[in-house]
DNA sequence: CGGTTTATCAACTGATAGGTTGAATATAGG
DNA sequence: CCTATATTCAACCTATCAGTTGATAAACCG
C-alpha cells in the first residue's frame, strides 16, 4: 500500500479487528492484553495490528512499567472524514446526464477534427 | 482483505489512484479512457481499480455503445463517514488519565484476589 | 466484411498483509 | 537472582494487491 498519510489511515481502517480496537479505545486507554482479549487470534497478531494503527497515527502508546497503554488519536480521523465529506455530495443525476450529453458532443467534435 | 462492506469501502479508499478517480467522478460521469488519461499506468490497471471501486459500491457503470460510463455512488461514503464520526471525538485526556488510574487499581485488586 | 476503438479477461510477477510459532526483551516482585 | 508477566522481534507461510503484457469481446464505421 502507498505510504501517504491518507492511504495509511484508510488502509488501517479497512480491517474489522483494527476498527474494533479503535472502538474500544474510544472508551479510554487500554493495554495490549486488554485489547487482545476479545479476539480469537494470537497476541502477536494484535500487536501487529497496533503497529499498523500506530504507523497511521491513529493511536499513540505510553509506557507504564511493562505495560504499553494505547490511546486513540483522532487527528487522522478528522483528515479522513474531511476527505470523504468533500465528495459525499455528488452532482445531481440531472447534471450528470447533462454532462453525459456534453461528453457525447465533444466526442463527435473530436471525430470531426480528426476526420 | 475482509469482504464486509465497511472494509471494502475503506480498502478502496486506501489508494491515491482510486481516490483521484472518485474525485474526478464527483465532477460528473466519465468513461474508462477518460479516467485513465491522467495516470501513468496501463488502461488495464485503471480498469482493475474501477473493479475494486465497483465491488465496494463506490461507483456504478452504465452502457453507452462501446463505452462504459462510470458514475460516483455516495452511499458507502455516507456509511464510512458515519463510522468515523462515531469515534472522532475521543475522551478528554483528563478522563483518559482517570481511566488509567482505575485500571491500575483493578489490576492491584486482581492480584489480591489471586494471591 | 475488415478495421478501429473501448474495455475486459487471463496469466504472470514482485511486494505486502495478516496470520502463525518460537525466541527475545523489559519490568516487577519474592 | 529467579521467575512470572507484558510485549515485541524474527522467521515463515499463504493469499491478495497492484502492476505488467497479450489475447479477447463488443460495438461502431467505412
Amino acid at each position: 500500500m502507498p505510504d501517504d498519510q491518507l492511504s495509511l489511515t484508510f488502509a488501517a481502517l479497512a480491517d474489522p479487528t483494527r476498527r474494533a480496537i479503535l472502538a474500544r479505545l474510544a472508551a479510554g486507554e487500554a493495554t495490549v492484553n486488554e485489547l487482545a482479549e476479545p479476539f480469537d487470534m494470537s497476541l502477536q497478531a494484535v500487536s501487529k495490528h497496533l503497529k499498523v494503527l500506530e504507523r497511521a497515527g491513529l493511536i499513540s502508546r505510553g509506557r507504564d512499567a511493562q505495560w504499553r497503554p494505547c490511546r486513540l488519536e483522532t487527528a487522522p480521523l478528522e483528515t479522513a472524514s474531511e476527505w470523504i465529506d468533500r465528495y459525499r455530495e455528488r452532482w445531481t443525476d440531472r447534471f450528470d446526464r447533462l454532462d453525459e450529453e456534453i461528453r457525447k458532443l465533444r466526442r463527435t467534435q473530436e471525430e470531426h477534427d480528426h476526420g
